[in-house]
RNA sequence: GGGCCGCUAGCUCAACUGGCAGAGCAUCGGACUUUUAAUCCGCUGGUUGCAGGUUCGAGUCCUGCGCGGCCCA
C-alpha cells in the first residue's frame, strides 16, 4: 500500500516527495495522494507544492500522528526564552530544559545536524537539532516538516559554537501543519495589494508588519488610561441608527429585515453620547467604529475609528487641553517620545501647541488683515476667485471663509495646532461663541496638514439647535447632500436639560499614521476595505 | 471622478528596437554534525492580470476591461 502511494497516482508526473527503497526504514513513504478533498491539480508549482504537503499530512496520519493537534502546553514563550538568558557564552549547555513552540520559519540541514528557526510573537529562536538526540517519532517528523508548519519542541537551552542562544529538542510537536508555502524568507511580502488583502502573510514574514499593529494597540490603551485616570467613563451607542447624525458625511444604509425599516451605519457617535450627558453621566468616551459611504484614498477608508469624549461643565478651551494630553499620552505610549519625524521632518508634540483662529489664519494666508466676516459677500467670492477657490452660489460668508482656510492654510500647519472658532454656518452642532459673532466655540487639530480632531463647547439650547437643522434642512434642499437631518430624540433630551458640555472628537488611525510614520492608511488598519478579488 | 505607474513561476525580480519566457529563493532528489539569506550537485515549476486587435511572429505595439499604488479633485 505504501509503495503504491509512493507511485504516484500520475505516470509522468513527478514523485513530489517519494523516498527511494533504500531511506531508512523510519523514514514514510509519502506521495500526492488520491485525497478526495485535494482541490482539482493544475501543473502549477503551487498546486504541486501543496499536493505535496497534503501528502505529508496522510503519512503523518497514518503513522498516528495528528497533524492538527488539540492542545500544546509550551514552559516558556520564545521571548521570555531570550530574556531568561542574556547574554551566554558559546558552547554554554544550561541543563535547563524548556518547551517551546512557534512557526517554523527557516530551515538549515548540515546533515545529520539540523538548525530549524521557531517564530512566535515576532521572536525567533533557533533549534539546535542534532538527529541523534531526537526520539525516533521526532526524527520521522523532521522529514515531514515544512517551512511554514507551526511547531513544539522541548530540550535544552543551549548556546551554538558561534553563540546563537538554542534549543536542542529531545522531542518536536507538529503544532499545525501549513499546506501553503511562504513569501520569500529573504524578500518577504512586498506586493502592497497581497499584504492588504492577506494580512496574515504580511504578518507572518515581514518584521515591520506588526510593528505599526503594536503602535496602534499602544495607542489605545494609552488613550483609555489618560481617559480612565481623568474619571471618564467608556460606553458603547448604537451602529445602526435610524438616523445618521452627527456628522456631514453620506452612511450606508442597511436593512433590518423583522422591523422591515432601513438603518444607516453610524457617521458618528456624537449625538448619543450627548444623550448620555443630558442623562446626567458626567464624562463618557467611546472608541469604535464609524462608517462613511464616501471616496476612499490614502487617508480615507470607509470604516475608521474615532475616540469621542464629552465632559459635562467643560468648555472648548478645556476640551484642548484634554486633547493635547490625549496626544502626548499617545505617543510617549506608543513610541515613548513627543519628538518625531514624520516622513523625514519633524514634528514635536511637546506643546503648548499653537492656538489660533481661522479668520487669523485666512488673513495671514490672504495677506488682507482687514479681513472680517462682515465683508460681503460679493468681495468673499472676489477673494476666493484671486487664490483660485471654488465657490458655489449657494455658500454663505461662513462657508467661504471655511473653503479659503481649507485651501489656503490647513495643509501648512504641520506642527500640532488648534485651529479655532469655525463660522456657525457650517458648525451646527456647536455652540455660538460667547463674544464674537458668526463663529462657534469649535476647534480642530491639525498636524502635519491634515485634520486630526475636531471639538466645541457644545450646543445645549433646544431651540437653536432646532434652527439649526433647520437651517440644514434648507442646505440639503439646495443640493448639500451632507447636510445633516433633523433628529428628533436628540432634540428632545436636549429639552430635558443638558449641563454646559465639551465634546472631543479624535480620529486614531490619523494619530497611528503619525507616530508609525506611514502615509497610507490601509497600512494602519489590518484588514483595509478593497475591492473584492475579481473572478 | 481625472492623470501617471504597475500586474511575468509560490515569493522577489529580469527579458534592449516585436524574434526560442529567464534568474535567485522556495519546492523535489542527492551530499554534508555548528548553520545564520548555510554551501555544493541535479531536477522541476508559466493561460506573462483578463478580453480583443495589429503582425509571418506580441510579455513587448493598439483598444477595452479588472485590481493595486502614487498624485490631483
Amino acid at each position: 500500500m505504501a509503495a503504491a502511494r509512493a507511485a504516484g497516482p500520475e505516470p509522468g508526473s513527478p514523485l513530489p516527495c517519494a523516498r527511494p527503497a533504500r531511506a531508512p526504514p523510519e523514514s514514510l513513504p509519502v506521495s500526492a495522494s488520491e485525497d478526495p478533498a485535494a482541490p482539482p491539480s493544475g501543473d502549477s508549482m503551487l498546486d504541486e507544492i501543496i499536493a505535496t504537503r497534503r501528502a505529508k499530512v496522510a503519512a503523518l496520519r497514518d503513522v498516528g500522528v495528528d497533524p492538527y493537534p488539540v492542545r500544546f502546553r509550551p514552559t516558556h514563550t520564545l521571548a521570555e526564552v531570550q530574556a531568561a538568558y542574556p547574554g551566554l557564552e558559546p558552547g554554554t549547555e544550561t541543563g535547563d530544559e524548556v518547551t517551546v513552540a512557534g512557526r517554523l520559519v527557516a530551515r538549515r540541514e548540515m546533515g545529520k545536524l539540523h538548525f530549524l528557526v521557531l517564530r512566535e510573537d515576532g521572536h525567533d529562536l533557533q533549534l539546535f537539532c542534532p538527529l541523534k538526540a531526537l526520539d525516533d517519532a521526532s526524527r520521522q517528523l523532521l522529514d515531514h516538516l515544512d517551512v511554514g508548519d507551526w511547531l513544539g519542541a522541548t530540550g535544552e537551552v543551549m548556546t551554538s559554537k558561534k553563540g546563537e542562544l538554542s534549543v536542542k529538542p529531545a522531542q518536536l510537536t507538529l503544532l499545525s501543519k501549513g499546506l501553503r508555502p511562504l513569501p520569500d524568507k529573504w524578500h518577504g511580502l512586498s506586493d502592497t495589494e497581497a499584504r492588504f488583502r492577506q494580512r496574515e502573510v504580511d504578518l507572518a514574514v515581514n518584521a515591520d508588519a506588526r510593528r505599526v499593529f503594536e503602535i496602534r494597540s499602544a495607542v489605545m490603551k494609552a488613550l483609555r488610561a489618560e481617559l480612565d485616570e481623568r474619571g471618564y467613563v467608556e460606553v458603547e451607542t448604537p451602529m445602526l441608527h435610524p438616523i445618521p447624525g452627527g456628522a456631514a458625511a453620506k452612511p450606508f444604509v442597511t436593512h433590518h429585515n423583522a422591523l422591515d425599516v432601513d438603518l444607516y451605519l453610524r457617521i458618528a457617535p456624537e449625538l448619543y453620547l450627548k444623550r448620555l450627558i443630558a442623562g446626567g453621566m458626567r464624562r463618557v468616551y467611546e472608541i469604535n467604529r464609524s462608517f462613511r459611504n464616501e471616496g476612499m484614498s490614502t487617508r480615507h477608508n470607509p470604516e475608521f475609528t474615532m475616540l469621542e469624549s464629552y465632559e459635562a461643565y467643560a468648555d472648548y478651551h478645556d476640551v484642548m487641553d484634554l486633547t493635547e494630553a490625549l496626544v502626548q499620552r499617545a505617543a510617549t505610549g506608543a513610541v515613548g517620545t513627543l519628538e518625531l519625524t514624520y516622513q523625514g521632518r519633524e514634528v514635536s508634540l511637546a506643546g503648548p501647541f499653537r492656538r489660533a483662529t481661522l479668520l487669523d489664519l485666512v488673513r495671514e494666508a490672504t495677506g488682507r488683515p482687514d479681513l472680517t466676516y462682515d465683508l460681503g459677500l460679493d468681495d468673499l467670492r472676489t477673494l476666493c476667485a484671486e487664490h483660485e477657490v471654488h465657490t458655489e452660489d449657494a455658500w454663505g460668508t461662513g462657508k467661504l471663509m471655511l473653503e479659503l482656510y481649507e485651501a489656503l492654510v490647513e495643509h501648512t500647519l504641520w506642527d500640532p495646532t488648534f485651529v479655532i472658532d469655525y463660522p456657525v454656518e457650517v458648525s451646527p452642532l456647536a455652540r455660538k461663541h460667547r463674544s464674537e459673532p458668526h463663529v462657534t466655540e469649535r476647534f480642530e487639530l491639525i498636524v502635519t496638514g491634515r485634520e486630526f480632531g475636531n471639538a466645541f463647547s457644545e450646543l445645549v439650547d433646544p431651540d437653536d439647535q432646532r434652527d439649526r437643522f433647520a437651517a440644514q434642512g434648507r442646505a440639503k434642499a439646495a443640493g448639500d447632500d451632507e447636510a445633516m437631518v433633523l433628529d428628533e430624540p436628540y432634540l428632545r433630551a436636549m429639552e430635558l436639560g443638558m449641563p454646559p458640555t465639551g465634546g472631543l472628537g479624535l480620529g486614531i488611525d490619523r494619530i497611528v499614521m503619525l507616530l508609525a510614520d506611514v502615509t497610507n492608511i490601509r497600512d494602519v488598519i489590518l484588514f483595509p476595505t478593497l475591492r473584492p478579488e475579481s473572478g
